[in-house]
DNA sequence: GGCTTATCCTGGGCGC
DNA sequence: TGCGCCCAGGATAAGC
């Protein structure tokens, strides 16, 4: 499932196959893919275009046009974007096809379809058409502090885990991320967050840069339904400590990695390592 | 306002 | 073999 290192890997795959490549066609094959204009509407506006920047913001992924017009996409759990030929086999999920007039195609696959498309016109900006991207914490990797956090968490009652999945307190992390980065700090995922140390929150900013750009070097994760660009397997999975890892020793302590619900989510962690 | 829970959606795994 | 049930989870709406 995508969360931000898988995005990343995805981003830079699309830059180098993209850039510079004009749009002839698009066909919708599902329409709940798309979230804005219409699939009509995004179908007959969306050809023509030439890609030219490519940024990611948390999980969200800004692919802009040169005429200023731009294509957003959330993959959400199971969504790809994968560059293909014409030759290649369709995947049975192929929700919306994009062929370029190089012979290149963009497939968007998506077996739970609760990924998005938009297209966003030269005079908006993609803030105003995904409200989301407004309301988005610091980027991770460059702009989180423990300073920042300790601020956004002292009055927070809730357990640190949902906090860490709050997109609106820090950009990009998702459930298998938190775990493994909670892990890493030795804090159990249903601590107040108000009731981290200074200490601990050094440890835990430290954490999520040191976790996630491991799984940008090693191409993301592959857990479940994950593939970047070219449609190949991340391998990242071969790395997690706790997550999916139910009943099977921990790597410190050898302890049995357990699992509670937690704000709607499996949480995995040592009981040994993680006490609360 | 802060927090938790339900909902969307599909396929894989499991038990019967 | 086939059926039904449960589980996975990101974002958002609804409810407490």
């Amino acid at each position: 499932m995508p969360e931000l290192p898988e995005v990343e890997c995805v981003l830079r795959g699309l830059e180098k196959s993209l850039a510079g490549e004009r749009i002839e066609s698009v066909k919708v094959l599902r329409e709940q893919s798309i979230a804005c204009p219409s699939a009509k509407s995004f179908a007959k506006l969306v050809p023509g275009r030439v890609f030219s920047d490519f940024v990611r913001r948390g999980k969200y992924l800004l692919m802009s046009f040169d005429d200023g017009s731009g294509l957003a996409c959330h993959l959400r759990m199971s969504g790809a974007l994968v560059v293909k030929t014409k030759e290649e086999e369709k995947d049975k999920h192929l929700r919306v096809l994009f062929k370029m007039q190089s012979g290149k195609e963009l497939h968007f696959e998506d077996m739970r379809v609760f990924g998005r498309l938009w297209f966003v016109k030269s005079s908006t900006k993609f803030q105003e058409v995904i409200p989301a991207l407004n309301k988005m914490g610091p980027e991770p990797l460059t702009d989180l502090t423990h300073n920042y956090l300790q601020e956004k968490l002292a009055t927070r009652s809730q357990s640190i885990k949902a906090a860490l999945l709050d997109q609106e307190l820090i950009a990009g992390i998702g459930n298998i991320y938190a775990d493994e980065v909670l892990f890493l700090t030795g804090v159990h995922p249903q601590t107040r967050a108000s009731d981290l140390s200074t200490a601990k929150l050094k440890k835990l900013v430290e954490n999520i840069r040191f976790v996630l750009e491991q799984a940008i070097v090693a191409g993301g994760s592959s857990i479940r339904d994950y593939k970047d660009s070219f449609g190949v397997n991340g391998n990242y999975q071969n790395e997690a400590l706790v997550y999916g890892r139910v009943g099977l020793s921990c790597t410190k302590c050898e302890r049995k990695i357990e699992r509670v619900k937690l704000a709607g989510r499996s949480a995995h962690f040592c009981p040994r390592c993680q006490r609360r």
